[in-house]
RNA sequence: GGGCUCGUAGCUCAGAACGGUAGAGCAGCGGGCUUUUAACCCGUCGGCCGCGGGUUCAAAUCCCGUCGAGCCCGCCA
């Protein structure tokens, strides 16, 4: 059984009384949203899913949503290396208050120039959810209660802190942090009276500001004091998080408590996971393992893996594997392998054709087309494919102007992936210009072979993968060598390197009349 | 120092909730094809379930201990 059905049907057990749950998560868009954050969206639409198939499973109500909150009123914490300069100056403030750090500035805030690309990244995983907004949320009054009872009850809250972290507060901690009206930040103003009737507080700020918060979007709630309120406020049933929430004393311990005794609401059914590893080989080192972290630049961000593999292969990676372990994500050769699991055991990639041509050999032809989409065309009928023809005439050009669309769009994914993670031992260039240096170093009888090659071409008829293979080594007998040599030779000649993809396959995805004259070429040497 | 999670084949992972003959895929090896450098197909090898103890007729699974990896108990999410 799939551990988010195992989850479903426990939350399902315990909560009989719930008919609709709400799936919660979120994120701090301090920067690019990256494969780590992903996981927990993966993973809750996973088991929003599984609730209502539990639900249907069972002829139980059992309905279910997915929501997402975006942490856009929390501070910047300081300068990632990321930023220029000048944002020292915007330290402390909300995201949602901080322009656009994109040079391009298409954005509206810190907070979109994150949040709208992981967006579209989550439209092409096919995730459908709600997103809400902290900053709007406070904004809009929604906080006003939790505020006031935050305010109210602080010396509990504060013990409740206190103990579960072990912790001392200092003496001027409040619940409540306000975002001072003159230097903007939300990290640097004191509470120092407040009234409940006027929905207001009293502050003074670092930068010597004295000002009046208001309850709607003038502050916002300590961290820990803030997750129990959302709980409450938009009625969360169910909240993954990632495992340092969920150590003892961590934010989920405190939660917990606040959620129950200070706002009296039923604790969120928690599903803690791991973290997602970075495992990659660093210049020929062995691999090492890191976690995805901004700062160290080793974060690969959602939207640029998804340049590079298909969205069901990256939720098929994190669906596969249970919460509570880790993953190590290893985007070079693994990755590739990877893929091809997908391909082979869960289903192919695209419609058509496309879904025919297995990523692997893709890697190949893409790169013997050098991505070109007029000759990924060619290279493809050549290796065996047919694409399909309908009937009618004017059918047929849409029908196949579609097929290959969708090859194109698999291709482009093939072809990120060499330029951003393939090892060298995948690639390789299909030489346009003669390598005459590296020819002429070849011995005379490699030399021989290639003339052979080039009189095979002569009457021009085209051979099989197969064919050319045979050729090959009737070639080597011919001229008494070791085969190895002669396809060293040929890879030479049409690649400037002394392997490659088989040879047979090679020579017959190429056009017959460059094969000639690069032989004919390369024997004249 | 105190605590949490994980450790199963060379690699990536199932199996653990509820104890009942250790499972896949990849890689490897062999073959299809007297010869295949990297897209195909078939077959096959592969394990002290981290280690030590305990409970049990029976333990990968439950309990205790221990080692290793990662994380939490400051800020911040």
């Amino acid at each position: 059984m799939h551990w988010s059905i195992a989850i479903a049907q426990e939350i399902v057990a315990k909560r009989k009384e719930k008919t609709e749950h709400v799936v919660a998560t979120g994120i701090t868009p301090s920067g690019a949203i990256h494969l780590g954050n992903l996981r927990e969206i993966i993973i809750a639409d996973a088991v929003t899913s599984a609730i209502i198939g539990v639900g249907a499973d069972e002829g139980v109500e059992a309905d279910a949503k997915l929501i997402y909150i975006a942490d856009t009123f929390d501070p910047l914490r300081r300068r990632y290396s990321f930023l220029p300069p000048e944002y020292e100056n915007h330290v402390g403030k909300p995201l949602s208050e901080i322009p656009d750090p994109d040079p391009e500035g298409r954005f509206l805030s810190y907070a979109d120039s994150f949040l709208l690309p992981f967006f579209d990244s989550l439209d092409d995983l096919g995730i459908q959810l709600e997103i809400l907004r902290a900053d709007e949320l406070y904004k809009s009054g929604q906080y006003v209660d939790a505020i006031k009872v935050a305010l109210s009850r602080k010396e509990e809250l504060s013990r409740i802190i206190e103990t579960v972290t072990g912790r001392r507060l200092s003496e001027d901690w409040s619940p409540f942090n306000p975002l001072c009206d003159a230097c903007g930040r939300i990290t640097a103003a004191v509470v120092k009276d407040y009234v409940i009737g006027e929905e207001e507080a009293y502050y003074e700020c670092e930068c010597g500001n004295k000002g009046i918060a208001s309850f709607r979007g003038g502050g916002k709630l300590a961290w820990r004091v803030d997750w129990a309120a959302r709980w409450k406020i938009l009625g969360i049933t169910v909240e993954p998080f990632g495992k340092d929430h969920a150590a003892p004393g961590g934010s989920f311990e405190t939660g917990r408590r606040i959620s129950s005794e200070i706002y009296n609401y039923e604790v969120p059914y928690p599903i803690p996971f791991e973290h997602i590893l970075l495992k990659q080989e660093l210049n020929g080192e062995k691999a090492k393992v890191a976690a995805m972290s901004s700062s160290r630049g080793t974060n690969i961000p959602v939207h640029k893996i998804l340049k590079a593999v298909p969205p069901e292969v990256l939720k098929h990676l994190i669906l596969r594997v249970r919460p509570e372990k880790h993953i190590e994500f290893n985007p070079t050769l693994p990755l590739l392998n990877l893929i091809d699991e997908y391909e082979r055991e869960i289903g192919g990639i695209g419609r058509g054709i496309a879904r025919e041509i297995t990523f692997r050999h893709l890697v190949t032809i893409v790169q013997i087309a050098r991505g070109d989409s007029s000759r990924l065309r060619d290279v493809i009928e050549r290796s065996g494919y047919v694409l399909s023809v309908s009937d009618s005439a004017s059918e047929e050009c849409e029908e196949e102007g579609e097929e290959l669309k969708e090859i194109e769009k698999k291709a482009r994914y093939v072809e990120n992936w060499l330029r951003t993670y393939a090892p060298e031992s995948v690639k390789f260039d299909l030489q346009y210009e003669l390598p005459v240096e590296e020819l002429r170093n070849l011995s005379g009888p490699q030399k021989d072979a290639l003339r052979l090659m080039a009189q095979e071409l002569q009457d021009g008829i085209s051979a099989s993968a197969d064919e050319w293979h045979n050729k090959i080594y009737t070639i080597a007998s011919t001229t008494g060598m070791d085969v190895k040599e002669v396809f060293k030779a040929i890879y030479i000649a049409l690649l400037k390197k002394p392997s490659g993809p088989r040879a047979g396959w090679l020579l017959a995805s190429l056009d017959l009349e460059f094969l000639k004259e690069r032989f004919e070429a390369a024997g004249r040497l």
